[in-house]
DNA sequence: CGGATATGTTTTGATATCAATATAATATTA
DNA sequence: TAATATTATATTGATATCAAAACATATCCG
């Protein structure tokens, strides 16, 4: 009985280590806050966070979008978009408007200032994506790939 | 010079199209919500979230380690290791101490009650990681190398 | 020894994230 | 048409995230 515990707790130790090299959610955490970290960083002089880039980016479309859509393809929580509107919207460069058809559903444009930042935003990304992907050393296709298998 | 303003929004949608297709950063937040959700909710019987498994997982070793250490392999700022250790403490789950070698640093350790909620944690992971592996439907190997490069 | 510098952690304030619940409006159906 | 169900978004409360600044302690060097 007493000898039981030493062999779980190797086999515990054993479990942990491997989970620490190979889970993909630490993984994709991981890299995650990386990548978000570098680019708050290069986008920080133009005043938006790499989040509110790819989301002012998705709002980049000649017709308004519905809350529902922009969450599912960012394959984030409704709620969580209703929040990430906000900082937008108080700075002018989305607005968020009551659609007449329906309205339970809201319509999400860009701003006229909402797309100047976002253009000269997009000029950091490429410059910061492409370092990007020649630093890593790894052809940045089958990440993607795989990237785009788990959302 | 007013048909100057056409070009430009047409190359804006250009690049905002590249970018929802190609931006590593933003597949990589979309994988990282996604897989934490999933994780969370497998988890939830057992009380913690995907985060606190592996920050539980870094910490299952024979001898305490430091807050650097663990912020720097989990690819996160000190700041929110010291946010992430409350709760966890709050729970029982995990003990810090000041290092009296050096009375600035701290020591961090996994309680037997938090080695009990890992050890059937891991039981969960197991099941679920098989899971996804099975499910993305594309090596794992060459995701994780990606994921690796760029933490 | 003692001031300047470096290191390790915490606090603060803003944004991000989710689940659960609430609110509002549309759609269905009895 | 009225009650019920469904759909779309917002609110609340907890955790997560970071940068900047504050704090505490240690080290360096003059």
């Amino acid at each position: 009985m007493a000898k039981n515990q030493p062999k779980l707790e190797a086999d515990l130790a054993d479990a942990t280590i491997h989970i620490r090299d190979h889970c993909l959610c630490l993984h994709a955490q991981r890299a995650a806050r990386a990548l978000a970290r570098r680019f708050d960083d290069a986008l920080r002089p133009h005043g938006i966070t790499s989040g509110q880039f790819s989301l002012l980016n998705v709002l980049n479309r000649r017709e308004p979008v519905a809350m529902g859509p922009v969450a599912k393809f960012l394959a984030m929580d409704r709620s969580t978009l209703t929040a990430n509107l906000k900082p937008l919207e108080r700075q002018g460069l989305v607005s968020i408007e009551v659609d007449p058809e329906d309205r339970r559903s809201r319509k999400l444009l860009i701003t006229t200032e909402g797309r100047k930042v976002l253009r000269a935003a997009v000029g950091v990304w490429k410059h910061e994506h492409a370092a990007l992907e020649s630093e890593i050393g790894v052809d940045p296709e089958p990440l993607r790939a795989g990237l785009r298998a788990i959302a």
